[in-house]
DNA sequence: GTTGACCTATGAGCAACTCAAAGGTTTATG
DNA sequence: CATAAACCTTTGAGTTGCTCATAGGTCAAC
């Protein structure tokens, strides 16, 4: 019938791989039932959930975050105060993130920039690489 | 006498976590010699091959780039030309991972601000929660 | 001689997949 | 109707760079 879907129908629905919604199922975030013989059975119940799922993921939450999301839910509680009470949390570490990589790309167009103007070493005992040893991780 | 480590203080003289140098021994980053003990002895020359590494992690390349230009010099070859094709490769990939990461920063400004004007919603059987349910991953 | 601080090697855990292996099922075709 | 293609299953392992735990050996001091 309309809503009943499996595993490469459900990837394909949703644009993404087949394997990502096995590993959603292996980690017991997605139950669907079995038919018989052993296949995964996908109703709009559980294509609902598998949104619920991308678009959580798509907002910064980690898998264990919506794991506890649905176990919320399932328990018949309003997960919104868990939400943003993890969103915070999440976004948080995303600055964190998002400030050490500024940093790091920085420091590579930093480095790069100086290497231009560089010749090659040629190899000795003495150093390596004069790129890298000109770096500023010292002591 | 001065020029001879071992794992703790090699560590301390870095300041980093012990189980790092050993992890670099694990996968051949580091080849330190053992005394009759079995202890791994750092002399000054793996000192300045654990700097070196140090170094290059610190300009974004990864464990195995390093790897391979250690090898590089081990064979006597002069490494600037590989590490300059290592790391325009490394900074176009940090690049990219600074873009996709500032872009969800971002979905999740605007979803945190966007949740600061909604009520929390009582759980019912037509949706899970309308905060991550809104979010634009739809199809 | 025993406590405490060191050292070793190895396996596992993190996050979120992704792929491969080994096998069972269903469908389409010759 | 046989068989090959295209599905499906479970499970284990690989990715990156550590970090911690386990089980055990070594060494210096009191």
């Amino acid at each position: 019938m309309a809503s009943s879907y499996k595993v490469n129908q459900v990837a394909k629905h949703f644009s993404i791989n087949a394997n990502t919604v096995r590993h959603y199922v292996r980690i017991g975030l997605l139950t669907p039932p079995k038919d018989d013989s052993g296949y995964h059975v996908f109703s709009e119940s559980e294509m609902q959930t598998l949104r619920f799922i991308l678009n959580a993921r798509e907002l910064g939450f980690t898998l264990e975050d919506i794991k506890q999301l649905l176990e919320d839910a399932g328990r018949g509680e309003s997960l919104c105060p868990h939400a943003r009470a993890l969103i915070e949390l999440r976004l948080k570490q995303a600055r964190e993130k998002l400030a050490s990589l500024k940093a790091l790309v920085e420091r590579m167009e930093e480095a790069t920039a100086a290497w231009k103007t560089m010749p090659d070493c040629e190899p000795c005992g003495q150093h390596i690489c004069h790129l890298i040893e000109g770096a500023h991780h010292e002591s």
